[in-house]
DNA sequence: GTCTATATTGTGATAGAC
DNA sequence: GTCTATCACAATATAGAC
C-alpha cells in the first residue's frame, strides 16, 4: 500500500478536494463577496489557513470555484446544444438534461450568472477551455453546427429563420428562468419544496413542445 | 419663499433623495454584500456619516433601496399581467414595455432576483404594497384576472389549458433572460453595446409570435 | 500539511464639533 | 444636517511551531 498522509479528523480525505467543495458550496449559497473564508474552513472541517496554503487568496478560491461549477455546466450547454443530433430531439433532450442537471443544484445558474456580472473576464478562459484556441468571437465557432442546422430547417420551411443567439436565449431562458426565480415563485406563489418539484416537472414536460411551436413559420 | 437649508456642495439637493439614488447605483451593480458605504457615500457627493443618519445601517438603506426598485418593478409587471387586456395584446404590451422599460437599466433585474435569493422574506412587504394585505399566497389573488382569461381562452381552443405560473414564468423567463444573461452574451458572441440594443429590439419584435404560436393547441 | 497565534487591513458604525 | 475623527470588530492574510 502506498504511504499516504492522513488527516486528524477525516482519515482518507483529500484535503484540497473537500476544501474546493466546502468553498462551492459557501460561495453558490451566500454569493462571492457575501462568503466568508471562516465559513469555508469550518464547512470543510479544516483550518482557515489552509485555504491560503492551497488557494493562496479569496480570489484565487472563488476562481477555482468558478472554473469547476462553470467548466461542468457551460460546456456541457454548447456542446448539446453544437450536436448533431436532428433539432427536434435536440431541443426535447436539452430541456430534459438541464432541468434534470441543475434540480439537484438550484442555486447554481444563480451563481454563475452573478459572478459572470461580476468577474465577465473569467468566461473566455472556461469557453476557450471546451474548444481550445479561438479566433475572438468564440461562440460563432461554438455554434456553427447549431447554424447550420437552424439554416437547413427554415430553408425546409419546418421553422421561421432565427439565429443561434436567438435560440440560445429562448430555449436557456425558458430552462433557467425557474432556477433564478425559484424564491419569487416559491415566495409568490406559496409553494414548497415538493409543488416546486412538481412545477419543474411539468415545464420539462410542456417546454419542449412550447418551443417547437413557437418556432414555427 | 420657504426658509430651505442649503448643502454646502449641492444648492437645492433634496440630500436623502441623492444617498438612496447613489445607493441605488451601487447596490445593483456591485450587489449588496459587495457593495460599500464609502463608495456610496462618494458617489452621493457626501460624507459616509450621513448615510448612517438617514438610514441608520447597511443593511437599513440596503432594504429601502430594494423597496424603492422593486416597488416599481415588480408592481407594474403584476398590473400589467393582470390587467383586462385581451391576452394577444396584453402579451405584446408586456413584452414591449419590459424590454422598454428595463434596457435603460440593464442591471436591474439581475439584482431583483439576487437580492431575493439572499432577502426571499423581502417579498411579501413589497406584494402586499401593491394589493394591501392578502391570504396567504398573494400571487393567487394578484393574477385572478389573469386566470380567468386563461380558462376562458383554452375553453375556447384558441389556446392550450396553463396555469398563470407558467404563463408567467415562460412570459418573464423570456423577457428577462436577455439582462441576467447580458455579460455572457456579449463575452460570448462578440457584441458591443450597440449589438446588444439591436438584440433587444429583434426580441422585442419577435417575442410576442412566439409566445402565441407557443401557446397554441 | 496542518495547526495556533497574530498581523494588517477593511468596513460598518458612533461621538461630538460646528 | 453635515462634517471630521475615531472606534470596534470582522475578515483576509501571514508567520512560524509542530
Amino acid at each position: 500500500m502506498p504511504a499516504r498522509r492522513k488527516s486528524a479528523t477525516e482519515p482518507d480525505g483529500d484535503t484540497e478536494r473537500r476544501i474546493l467543495q466546502a468553498a462551492r458550496n459557501v460561495f453558490v449559497r451566500r454569493g462571492t463577496a457575501g462568503a466568508r473564508m471562516h465559513e469555508i474552513a469550518e464547512e470543510a472541517g479544516v483550518n482557515q489557513a489552509l485555504l491560503h496554503y492551497y488557494f493562496r487568496s479569496k480570489d484565487g478560491l472563488s476562481a477555482a470555484v468558478f472554473r469547476e461549477v462553470a467548466g461542468r455546466l457551460i460546456p456541457a450547454v454548447l456542446n448539446l446544444l453544437d450536436s448533431d443530433e436532428p433539432l427536434e430531439r435536440k431541443i426535447e433532450a436539452f430541456v430534459h438534461l438541464y432541468i434534470d442537471t441543475v434540480r439537484q443544484t438550484p442555486f447554481l445558474p444563480g451563481y454563475i450568472l452573478a459572478e459572470l456580472h461580476h468577474h465577465p473576464e473569467r468566461l473566455p478562459a472556461m469557453v476557450t477551455e471546451v474548444a481550445g484556441a479561438l479566433p475572438a468571437p468564440p461562440a460563432a465557432a461554438l455554434t456553427r453546427r447549431l447554424d447550420a442546422q437552424l439554416r437547413e430547417r427554415a430553408a425546409a420551411g419546418v421553422i421561421r429563420p432565427i439565429s443561434p443567439v436567438h435560440f440560445l436565449a429562448t430555449v436557456l431562458g425558458l430552462c433557467v428562468f425557474p432556477f433564478v426565480a425559484r424564491p419569487m415563485l416559491i415566495v409568490a406563489f406559496g409553494m414548497d419544496d415538493a409543488a416546486f418539484e412538481r412545477f419543474l416537472d411539468e415545464r420539462r414536460a410542456e417546454l419542449p413542445g412550447f418551443i417547437l411551436r413557437g418556432l414555427q413559420p
